[in-house]
DNA sequence: GTCTATACGCGGATAGAC
DNA sequence: GTCTATCCGCGTATAGAC
């Protein structure tokens, strides 16, 4: 765990380049270039892209959940945890506006690409997904909990894209500032959605 | 115009393409096919696969500045033309669970490639951008007409993010369904967009 | 495990005949 | 304008020596 294989550091690299450059974009002569061994070296470790890919989408799965682990022990409060789930958009500010989220625009690639590993890049989604409808329901929001996960996962992709495209920090603040007001507008139990069937 | 050319064939053709399968997973060959020309024949029209791009964005350009003037014409009340923007969720459901937004996604792939034609691309965004700015402006909601432009702006990119990835279109009535409660509160003044600096 | 060398196909682009 | 033929570079993948 502690000592950093070749794997890891082919893994690493991938993670790297598959988010700023996308995964197709990325070839194999590139990321040797990062980790600095030869492109025939690392059908050692993988025998095809697709299998680094796949090994990428598990790195960030494990590194996610972890992620949401810590949220879940720094607070109690569950207005506070999903209050640090809104907060990566301030923290991954410049990430985002340079290469966008990570799993947003992964999917999204992959989508377009009809590739295989778009189920399993989707865990990524539903990771956040299942984990705010935690927090939801804890918050007392029991009967539309998924409907809230899933709005708030809409709203912060979508700042996303268009912090992407505009390369607007501002943007991305305001809609930040918003998003907080909605959350305690949820907490308080009349927020913006209505519980029809 | 009513003219059919090979030119415009290609366009066409392109344009779908590169919504479907992405800009860079395009080939010629893969246009070629679709309008029936040889490879070779279409270097004739384009020098390079960017100026497709080009022309592809120009096209788009016209055809979206178009529909926003029906949309104009169509609706008197700033409130319905702005249901009119809401609703091509509903309207394009299918493709956009297919594909994504046609807008956001090339935009996100745009950025990725550090394409040039990024700005160009851009101005896609821009087009609606303003005009729903102006549907605010006319809805009285003059001081944050653009900060309202861009909230449903990003709203709507989010959801067709969410809904290409999860394949849901169930998702994307029940968020059409906030974003009509939200357009409503907007209308009476007391929207959950606060008037802050 | 790591390297070099190489096969193979594909995509972009050009030349030139019709 | 449309075609065929062809070049070139790149990216994936394999073979095999060290």
């Amino acid at each position: 765990m502690t000592s950093t294989t070749t794997r890891d550091l082919i893994v690493n690299a991938a993670d790297q380049l598959f988010y700023r450059q996308g995964f197709e974009q990325t070839s194999f002569a590139h990321i040797a270039a990062v980790v600095a061994i030869s492109r025939g070296n690392f059908y050692h470790h993988f025998k095809s892209k697709d299998e680094i890919l796949d090994a990428v989408i598990a790195a960030r799965l494990q590194a996610t959940q972890q992620m949401l682990d810590r949220w879940e022990m720094a607070s109690k409060q569950p207005v506070d945890r999903i209050r640090s789930f809104i907060q990566i958009l301030l923290v991954n500010e410049d990430k985002i506006k340079r290469y966008g989220c990570p799993v947003g625009t992964l999917c999204t690639e992959l989508a377009k690409l009809g590739h295989g590993a778009q189920a399993e890049a989707n865990r990524l989604f539903t990771l956040f997904r299942c984990w705010l409808r935690r927090q939801f329901t804890l918050l007392g929001r029991k009967a539309d909990a998924d409907v809230l996960a899933m709005h708030l996962l809409a709203r912060s992709q979508g700042v996303a894209t268009l912090a992407n495209a505009f390369h607007d920090e501002k943007f991305i603040r305001q809609e930040v500032r918003l998003l907080y007001a909605w959350l305690d507008s949820c907490a308080q139990g009349d927020g913006p959605v209505t519980d029809d069937a």
